[in-house]
DNA sequence: GCCGTTTTCGGCCCGACTGTTTTCAGTCG
């Protein structure tokens, strides 16, 4: 069975984990490391590209590095990993994962204590056992058992929904203390990541103690981490870490720029600004000692020769290549989703009737709603039968007649059952305006067979939009084994548009996987998945998503007006005939 | 392990903070 890109990413990381442990030259962990993120965001498969030969061609795969991969893809392991893994325990690698606990730690503890796995480290720090080794002591202890501890309550990482309030709010009072100038968000918050692992914020400050003083005194702070002066560092209720950073008002762009990231991105810009011969860090960019100043992250992006990057792209995937060609595209924003997609009303799980939502859709700026309860199949959601089905056709054609300024289109989520047929016949699918397919069960079956299901579905013409294709749940489930290269191009061939399911743990499709839909020529819409008020809050979180996915308003169904979405839809309707 | 006309050896981003030290190592971003 071929290995996925992730597979063989998971590998090199592996290797490069295992190489900082054994104390090898860290350039050489940090080429597999380079080498397992290129896989990860190849946007092709690696055993095609195995296969075509071109490995060697991609920047960082030289000679060893393309041997090795190809051994991997092609047999399914790598010798040299099991080389330099043989001895050592599978629990270490999970050691990293102990915050204040690196690659040397792990070496320590494993060389003059035996730890090998996280229990054993929790045992020995609870025992003071850790306290008396070289460069250790009483608070570094203390710190590696709370780390633990913290590690196991929150698994370290938190959905983007659950820390945006808290960042909202602690950077609101962070920028009203007297004598700050400007603030900005940072790190994967500003750019949308999906999960973060905690909230960055940036200050220019007339003085910068007075900052730190007032974050550390703030409501809601579990404990202090560090206090210094110019950055500060707090764990929030419930559980949350925040940073604080001050710096001065003539490094803020290239600090704002720094701490927003990613970490590639960095690196990327650094390099080209190595190229140039300047060098650039957090306190701005220099020709020798010299500073080129940039009053903000557009003239900082300028004096390099680039387009302003948004927050949202700076993931090192071609971002800075396009920015440097002038052409990033112009990217969806929240304001121009018109169209309110995939809501539940409480004939099936939704809390709302057909009234609320229009007047919820309609207070929010939509200027239509696509219902779309369950079919039949997903008893557990009480899924519509084909009777309740057209009674709710007769109440929206009731209320369409009645609306000002919003119209209802009769939409359905519509199972995809195990076998890829869809829950009900073509004669009550036909009569709905649009139809949503999606998986609600089954989610075990091989990656074969759930690509073959999925495939089925989508070449039934009454399909428009396939709904959170991957059925991921963030921190709780892995999306299903699917190949989802084979369903965005199946997508693309029979002009199905994909969801981006804006719901805070699915953001399924993942923005990675919304690039390659892009890039196969697929449509997309905001999928909403509302079934309460409170989820129409979440338009953003999908729309972030799509910018991540370079996706601009044309790619997107819901920045269409009703009437162009309608001959959308009609112009499907005639080519399936 | 990768890379490349200042190259085939010697770099590879680098600074803040903490805790341990008494001048520095490890971690993190």
């Amino acid at each position: 069975m071929p290995m996925t890109n992730r597979e063989v990413a998971a590998v090199l990381e592996r290797v490069g984990q295992i190489l900082e442990i054994r104390g090898e030259n860290p350039f050489k962990a940090r080429a597999y490391y380079s080498a397992a993120r290129t896989i990860e965001s190849l946007g092709e498969d690696v055993n095609k590209v195995v296969a075509d030969g071109e490995l060697g061609q991609i920047p960082g795969f030289g000679e060893a590095l393309t041997a090795k991969v190809t051994e991997l893809v092609t047999t399914g392991r790598m010798k040299y990993l099991d080389e330099i893994s043989s001895g050592l325990p599978d629990g270490l690698l999970g050691l990293l994962e102990v915050p204040d606990v690196g690659p040397k730690k792990v070496k320590l503890f494993y060389e003059k204590l035996g730890i090998k796995s996280v229990e054993e480290l929790e045992e020995a720090a609870r025992a003071g056992r850790l306290a008396d080794l070289p460069g250790m002591g009483e608070k570094s202890q203390a710190k590696i058992l709370a780390g633990i501890q913290q590690r196991k309550e929150h698994k370290g990482r938190w959905l983007l929904s659950e820390a945006l309030p808290l960042a909202k709010r602690i950077f609101a009072e962070v920028e009203g203390v007297k004598g700050v100038r400007r603030a900005s968000l940072g790190g994967s918050i500003r750019r949308m990541r999906e999960t973060i692992g905690d909230i960055d914020i940036l200050v220019s400050a007339a003085d910068p103690a007075a900052v730190i003083q007032a974050f550390t005194a703030l409501d809601g702070i579990e404990r202090v981490l560090a206090a210094g002066d110019t950055k500060g560092s707090a764990v929030f209720k419930p559980g949350i870490q925040v940073d604080v950073r001050v710096v001065e008002e003539e490094s803020y762009a290239a600090a704002q720029h720094y701490f927003t990231g990613s970490k590639e991105h960095n690196v990327h810009m650094r390099q080209l600004a190595k190229d140039r011969g300047w060098k650039l860090n957090e306190y701005g960019l220099f020709d020798g000692d010299a500073p080129l100043p940039a009053k903000d992250e557009k003239a900082l992006f300028a004096r390099m020769g680039m387009d302003f990057v948004p927050p949202e792209l700076r993931e090192d995937r071609g971002e800075i290549e396009a920015a440097l060609a002038h052409g990033l595209p112009a990217l969806a924003e929240e304001d121009d989703v018109r169209g309110a997609f995939h809501i539940h009303s409480n004939a099936t799980d939704g809390s709302m009737t057909l009234e609320q939502l229009a007047a919820e859709a309609k207070s929010r700026g939509y200027s239509y709603l696509v219902i779309s309860d369950h079919s039949r199949a997903v008893a557990v959601a009480n899924g519509l039968d084909e009777e309740r089905v057209r009674r709710q056709w007769a109440e929206i054609k009731k209320l369409n007649a009645k609306l000002k300024g919003l119209s209802i289109f009769r939409s359905i989520e519509v199972d995809i059952r195990k076998d890829g047929a869809l829950d009900y016949g073509d004669e009550i699918l036909r009569g709905f305006d649009c139809c949503i397919a999606a998986v609600h069960s089954s989610f075990t079956m091989p990656s074969a067979d759930m690509t073959a299901r999925i495939i089925k579905a989508l070449s039934n013409p009454c399909v428009d939009i396939l709904a959170h294709p991957t059925g991921r749940l963030l921190l709780e489930r892995e999306p299903y084994a699917v190949d989802i290269e084979a369903v965005l191009s199946a997508c693309a061939k029979h002009n199905v548009a994909v969801e981006i399911n804006a719901q805070p743990s699915r953001l399924d499709l993942d923005w990675r996987f919304v690039r390659t839909g892009r890039e196969l020529g697929c449509r997309f819409a905001v999928g909403l998945d509302a079934h309460h008020k409170e989820d129409f809050d979440w338009a953003g979180l999908g729309v972030a998503v799509a910018r991540k996915g370079w996706l601009a308003k044309g790619d997107i169904l819901n920045c269409m007006s009703a009437a162009q979405f309608k001959r959308w839809l009609s112009g499907r309707r005639r080519r399936r005939r």
